[in-house]
DNA sequence: AATGCTGTATGACTTTTATCATTGTTTACT
DNA sequence: AGTAAACAATGATAAAAGTCATACAGCATT
């Protein structure tokens, strides 16, 4: 894929060190990791992993954007989440030792450090704290997923995009002046999270645009309106 | 709610010993729990928990059949997933220390252990084994909904109906006549699971029974053609 | 047996959303 | 900078699904 082999940073000194599932393991352990992880450069768009194939370590996101997707009816791409800086990925297969679920590829210029299933499953086993805050990772998840359904299932897509708006800027928050969104998505990828025709994507984008509540350019959404786009999205909770 | 408490049948010699996520538990451990738990009957219809309030330990189904809800908009119910004889229930919100995500109903008369949370950490605390059976657990079940994510987003409610009845015959089975599915639900309640007007759901019922696919006898539905069914549903994987 | 309740069924209609076709615009590449 | 390719925008139309109204069936209660 072109992916290029990168000198790998330090997981001891790393930006996500205090943040990441890892906060709690000891020096010790992070310098194993270190030692033993690889780490590489992934192209805007380029794949990190695919549907299908078997997982041989655990990805830990260095830098970059990320989506996360699976493959639906007739091919079309439906995406599941994002990640980013201090995430992991593919967690969940080498937890269940199955076949990824889903496939991630790049959104930006990202650096993803490769952790081998050994080196990760050693300190699981030795670290029981880990293994809790992996649970609760997957609870997480789970919980946001089953949020997610209900939404699907009973949301018109007006809301939902609404509500995917909100969410890109929960995790990818604004550029510096402090409207715009940190994400660049071409109009499908959007429909492909909110389920929906690439074309009602664009129309509806036009109306928040037309009634003031975002502003476009190109690729990027500027939230103009928080207010009335909290209101549009209609959350329950 | 007027649930009788009842005698408790033993772990040990439960039925579902050998096969639920307490398989591998060693006979000490399980007569601990034998003797600190407690056991509920609940009648059809019953609230077994309720979103919003918090755990304070595990449920496992010794009898009957339950339903896994959230509120959405307007308080329209949304199913999650079923539950039966050997399942767990509660152990996302134990996990994490979270108020409940959803509510628990018995669908029928139902008999259901009550596992403290401190019986049940004191076990998952010195049994690894356990901990990988419950991310294993966890992972199976975002997997699921991962799933049901790109169902609803992208396929038309015809199919996902019929994928909802091939759902219900391998999670309840048939009765004696091997072709009525052992459970009975609402046109409401199916409703609920496929994310549609209840309306719909009679329509196409309706339909599926005119095509010879399925025969409807009151509440009761029975497969006639599963080929066509499966077909119907437009399976991908 | 009459009463009411809850759920099922069906028709008429509206709204939402998808699809198809066409044109204009941006982006990415050499 | 020029050019092809990918993407965005918009209108016309069709299909899917929801809503509303009404009627009917089944069942439990009195």
């Amino acid at each position: 894929m072109g992916n290029k082999n990168f000198t790998a940073p330090a997981c001891e000194t790393c930006t996500s060190r205090h943040t990441s599932i890892f906060a709690d393991l000891d020096g010790g352990e992070l310098v194993r990791f270190s030692f033993q992880k690889g780490c590489n450069l992934y192209k805007s768009g380029n794949t990190i992993f695919n549907e299908g194939s078997y997982p041989s370590g655990l990805y830990c996101i260095h830098k970059g954007k990320v989506k996360i997707f699976k493959n639906g009816t007739e091919g079309k791409e439906q995406i599941l989440r994002f990640a980013k800086e201090g995430d992991i990925l593919g967690y969940k297969s080498l937890l269940s030792d199955q076949p990824f679920s889903a496939s991630a590829a790049a959104l930006d210029e990202a650096v993803i450090c490769f952790i081998p299933k050994k080196s990760y499953f050693d300190v699981l086993q030795t670290n029981p704290k880990l293994s809790l805050k992996m649970m609760q990772l997957l609870t997480q998840e789970l919980k946001t997923a089953e949020t997610r359904i209900v939404e699907l299932a009973q949301k018109p897509v007006r809301e939902r995009l609404a509500e995917t708006i909100l969410i890109l800027k929960e995790t990818f928050g604004f550029e510096e002046d402090g409207k715009t969104i940190a994400i660049s998505l071409t109009r499908e990828e959007i429909a492909n999270i909110v389920g929906t025709a690439t074309e009602s994507v664009i129309r509806l984008l036009s109306e928040f645009k037309k009634d003031g509540i975002i502003d476009l350019k190109g690729r990027s959404i500027s939230i103009l309106d928080n207010r009335e786009l909290v209101r549009t999205a209609n959350i329950d909770d």
